[in-house]
DNA sequence: TAGGCTTCCAAAAACGTTTTTGTCAACGCT
DNA sequence: AGCGTTGACAAAAACGTTTTTGGAAGCCTA
């Protein structure tokens, strides 16, 4: 009923209103500054149902939270600077950013949210973030042709969009410096490899003992969740083995403050007698004891990145296999890695 | 058109097609299971638009999550686990939560950002996370009539649901177990007074001391943004004063994670020579060095009863002044805490 | 001055539901 | 036998937009 008071109170067609809100620019200047004083004078906000009725649009890009119940926590680590980042750059483009949460880890259950998600007409664009190796929600809004993009890569030739950090270039970095000071026996503490992150961090890793000549030993290859308990309780594995590794790269500065722990129950002097280094610059690596050496990546500007290749799509203005942006990572140094004692 | 595809197909009327699916008990058993199993077949499902333009109704909760820009993160610390539980209870009642965010932390702003979302809309309820002692968003809601609980309490007369944890009871606690550990000179640090469960947690700390006829010492009272950073400034600054405290509780794990990081530049032990106490029971807290004597809440939990009295909220079931839940708390002691030395 | 272009605005038809109001038969009751 | 009731379904009117179609001025050109 909104729009035909204000027309009505404008003494205008309902036409010309509509028209002169959306922005057409076959209505005259004048009339059109008259209908928006009126429009914000009155209060009139276009009822959401109506125009997604009608348009099919919705202006809104959904994303789904894999959160609680998972093991692999995504909302607590990266989420909240990731989203803002988006959020910032899909406001100008004046799409709001929706979440929803996935309450169980259950293949089928994700299945059936993303479709109602899609087919249900609740956004028109799509976020998906922690992607895995075969990951059958983007084969499934490749075949809705919803526009889309990760955050993160996988495992297809079919093109899509997606921005990514540079996890392989990370953990080649993070191994190499261990190579540099010397050490030869360096463990991988990962995350599940059904995530691509986890595959490119072994390729980084492994690359960079190859490089180095030092052969891979899938002994000192772990994966766990991205916990502290899970990194405390595979460094406390390693360092009980027949020959540990005297340095440690983690796959997230938790899993690093657990093999902190770790260290210090055995009474390890972590930097000197093993070299540990962690991933994400966390605020709270910065306050370990020792302080942690980590990678650090721009997550809010991986945000912005997304958001600004959601309008592109959103707009027409790109094709998904157009949309690649694969962010830089710097280590940041501090005391938790050192050269090899010998 | 997808309704009347699915009634031509069966033969039916829109309307009885309409009124089984909705549950109306005039549509014949049988007929009302031709049409569910049709529908299912079909892969039907109702436009959510034209729904929501009909009938008022989104089958959605919201909640605007103050997140990224603001020094004091809501998402990290909490969210991922009371959105959980909210979402888990919402699900069975049929309505999903809804999460945006807010990107600034501007008063005008965030009114405006409530505003669209009510008056816009959106959603049929609203939750309200990390209250303010005098906030606007409350009695916004209120005079929008649209039902809502918020996650901590606020201060007002008016009637209005809400769901908290004990923070005084917590911070009570954690004093009274300082002072039985012999300490006097017990030092807060608090986050933001602007919150009220900063406010609560103030109380806590007072009444503790109160009880055992400790006074109040201003200096020995801080605050500052959650994190690490400010922890670990605050703590610093208390060690250099004139009369240090031997114990220090914190608003957060983090902030007792810097105030450990503080001690151990002193050289001071912890636990020993300073004893302190964080909130939370986060997983680092397990880890740090030593491990953290924290207060554990029940996270989770509070979102399941925040979701299960917007449910009762939203079938008119209660009344909004009905709905008040406080979680109660427990210590978990660990070993960051202790005696007084003399 | 007639014809054709613009410029500005209006009428009206959707979009896919829900809901109100009926209709029509069958049934039970006095 | 007549009458109200009930049970199962249908017709049609909304809900508040957007968009297509079209029309009336006003202006320019020949």
């Amino acid at each position: 009923m909104s729009i035909v008071l204000l027309a009505r109170d404008l003494g205008l067609s309902i036409s010309t209103v509509s028209r002169a809100l959306n922005g057409y620019d076959d209505v005259a200047p004048a009339t059109r500054d008259r209908i928006f004083q009126r429009a914000r004078e009155i209060g009139y906000r276009p009822n959401p149902g109506a125009r997604r009725l009608k348009s099919g649009k919705t202006s809104l890009v959904g994303v789904i939270l894999p959160s609680a119940g998972d093991g692999v926590r995504f909302v607590d680590s990266v989420a909240s600077s990731l989203l803002g980042g988006v959020e910032a750059e899909l406001e100008v483009g004046g799409y709001s950013l929706i979440a929803t949460m996935q309450t169980r880890n259950d293949p089928v259950r994700e299945t059936a949210l993303y479709e109602n998600f899609i087919k249900g007409g609740w956004v028109d664009a799509l976020l998906i973030v922690r992607t895995r190796v075969n990951d059958p929600r983007v084969v499934f809004a490749r075949k809705a042709h919803i526009p889309f993009v990760t955050y993160g890569r996988t495992e297809t030739t079919a093109p899509y969009a997606w921005v990514d950090t540079d996890n392989e270039q990370a953990f080649f970095l993070a191994t190499e410096r261990q190579i540099e000071f010397g050490h030869r026996r360096i463990a991988l503490l990962n995350g599940p490899l059904e995530y691509y992150f986890a595959r490119l961090r072994e390729q980084g890793y492994a690359n960079a003992l190859a490089k180095h000549g030092i052969a891979l030993d899938q002994l000192l290859m772990r994966n766990g969740d991205l916990s502290e308990m899970s990194g405390y309780a595979m460094c406390r594995s390693l360092l009980s083995s027949p020959s540990p590794p005297t340095a440690i790269v983690c796959a997230t500065d938790a899993m690093a403050v657990g093999a902190l722990a770790a260290c210090r129950e055995r009474g390890i002097e972590v930097g000197k007698a093993v070299s540990i280094v962690g991933y994400g610059n966390s605020s709270a690596s910065a306050f370990s004891d020792p302080p942690l050496t980590t990678i650090d990546h721009a997550v809010f500007d991986n945000g912005r990145h997304i958001g600004q290749s959601l309008l592109r799509l959103l707009r027409g203005e790109a094709k998904p296999g157009d949309i690649h942006y694969l962010e830089p990572v710097v280590l940041v140094p501090r005391n938790s890695d050192g050269p090899r004692i010998a």
